[in-house]
RNA sequence: CGGGGCGUGGCGCAGCCUGGUAGCGCAUCUGGUUUGGGACCAGAGGGUCGCGUGUUCGAAUCACGCCGCCCCGACCA
């Protein structure tokens, strides 16, 4: 039994971070690589988590006016074809179904060179194309719009290079997809979306980002103005979190979205989209993560409190058993963030001691532990994930069980406050803010660009001048 | 796609230089002993050594080719 995933607890310290978060990944029962190149298995207890994030994050979809509808899998080639930069964007990486039959050829089967498609389909890397297709239809009037819409999908980027959850060449998002009538109200939706986002990571997922908008260069293929929320990993570099989009109208001219306004006049309309994705569930991973695997925010723990009895195969083993089930009775009951307390009594029949290192490295917010002794005095034995070890030695709990009970949704909040605080401090005290050029932007990042070995130095982040509108000069700044 | 590294039971590795058909730790299974805690003893199961071709009496080990994975870079949610 590993006793901990690395060596190092520092921050930005870690010798090997990319290794360790694979690590996390695996031992928090997240995720597996699949036999498809780039695609992943999300295991349950990883779905579980993107599951209460979908749960949560639909709901502020809806509450700023948004429905949820579903468009096809495959968009014609001849879509993706008419918006310029957009085809430029994502060329390199799209999935193209060219037939529609298998056949037996020599002893191999093979796609039937006599089912070929008339037209290519591919895979969606994004809907703007097929949605804005279907707008071209919905909207004719200035009273169609403000039209509002948004899907939870997969979609299909073939990256060169993958990673768990951060970059996968499938990954579940959602994506949001609005016309307007005119600039000021398109732009006005792209920044309440960006901030629905920001209030979503930094109160649900316990993590702190910085909003603001990307360069140029990092532009989305057919936008205006691309703005993102960037979150700080443990080792110092910026995970682009979430990204929302002022297409302008540039998709409403190449796919003919046009109204008529109160004057009879056509005029095209404003759009925007915006998204975020299961990479998501990799910035929990890298933002609360520790030595011990993973630390989730209670928010989004599909087991907020896991019961482990202490069994030892003797008669008193059925009264243990018994409290734990009532026990898990008692906290389903409570309420914590606006929901039903998600409690799990833990019988499978394995070792407690191993029990409770799965559900640590699972990052469960809290772990009790029950045996005959709190049995008979009505106590509860119990560790808080966030606040898990003391020096070598895991920091053990006791409290009555009427106690322990009511006190659970206070404690959960309180981990999920813990846990943002942690992460709040760390991009606060790493964001170095006195760079006022690029020669000191290039001296304080120094040989980092230079290095290439694992032993990356922490470097966090620089506040400084930006080149607008390109940024270009400073593109090497962090963020 | 450029540079570097690596593919040996489920996981982590040794063996490769100096060819003689596999070994360790953890996990798994069985029996026993333990029991406020990441147990101990004994036994067992599990491997086409990434794939292919070649060299050789003989290849995990040598040569060539391919595939895959990881890291850095570029690009992206």
């Amino acid at each position: 039994m590993q006793r901990a995933l690395s060596a190092t607890r520092m921050v930005g310290n870690r010798p090997n971070f990319p290794e360790w978060y694979q690590n996390v990944v695996r031992e928090a029962d997240l995720a597996e690589p699949s036999p498809v190149r780039g695609s992943m298995i999300i295991k349950p207890w990883g779905y579980g988590v993107w599951e209460l994030m979908q749960k949560d994050l639909d709901r502020r979809i809806k509450e700023t006016g948004h429905d949820n509808c579903y468009f096809p899998l495959f968009i014609p080639l001849s879509f993706i074809a008419k918006e310029a930069q957009h085809v430029e964007g994502f060329a390199k990486e799209m999935a193209v179904v060219t037939h529609h039959r298998l056949k037996m050829i020599d002893g191999k089967l093979q796609p039937d060179p006599e089912a070929k498609l008339e037209e290519p389909l591919i895979v969606r890397p994004t809907s703007e194309t097929i949605i804005g297709d279907a707008f071209s239809r919905w909207i004719r009037s200035h009273r169609d719009l403000p039209l509002l819409i948004n899907q939870w999908a997969n979609v299909v980027r073939w990256e060169m290079r993958t990673r768990l959850f951060l970059r996968t060449a499938e990954f579940l998002w959602q994506e949001g997809h609005t016309a307007h009538a005119d600039a000021e109200d398109a732009m006005k939706e792209t920044l309440k979306m960006l901030e629905v986002y920001r209030d979503f990571s930094e109160t649900v997922l316990a993590m702190p980002v910085i909003p603001g908008e990307k360069s140029a260069n990092e532009r989305f293929p057919g936008a205006d103005n691309t703005y993102s929320i960037e979150a700080m990993m443990q080792d110092g570099k910026a995970l682009q979190a979430g990204t929302s989009h002022y297409l302008g109208t540039h998709f409403a001219e190449a796919q003919n979205i046009r109204f008529q306004n109160d004057a009879g006049e056509l005029s095209y309309c404003h759009t925007t989209s915006w998204g975020v994705s299961t990479r998501l569930i990799g910035g929990v991973v890298m933002t609360h993560g520790d030595d011990d695997g993973l630390r989730l925010p209670p928010a989004i723990a599909p087991r907020q409190v896991v019961v482990v009895p202490m069994l030892r195969g003797k008669p008193e083993d059925a009264e243990v058993l018994a409290f734990c089930e009532t026990l898990v009775k008692r906290l389903s009951e409570q309420t914590a963030f606006g929901e039903r307390v998600r409690a799990l009594l833990d019988t499978k029949d394995i070792r407690s001691a191993e029990k409770r290192w799965n559900w640590v490295r699972r990052g469960a917010p809290l772990i009790v532990e029950i045996g005959p002794r709190d049995v008979a005095g009505a106590n509860v034995t119990y560790m808080r994930r966030e606040d898990l070890r003391d020096g070598d030695k895991v920091r053990s709990h006791s409290q009555g069980v009427d106690a322990f009970v009511a006190n659970v949704p206070a404690m959960l909040s309180e981990i999920q406050a813990t846990l943002y605080r942690e992460a709040k401090t760390r991009l606060d005290s790493n964001i170095t803010r006195d760079v006022k050029n690029l020669g000191e932007l290039s001296e304080y990042f120094g040989a980092a660009a230079a290095d290439d070995d694992d032993a990356v130095e922490f470097k966090g982040w620089v506040r400084a001048p930006w080149s607008a509108p390109t940024g270009a000069a400073l593109r090497d700044g962090g963020n």
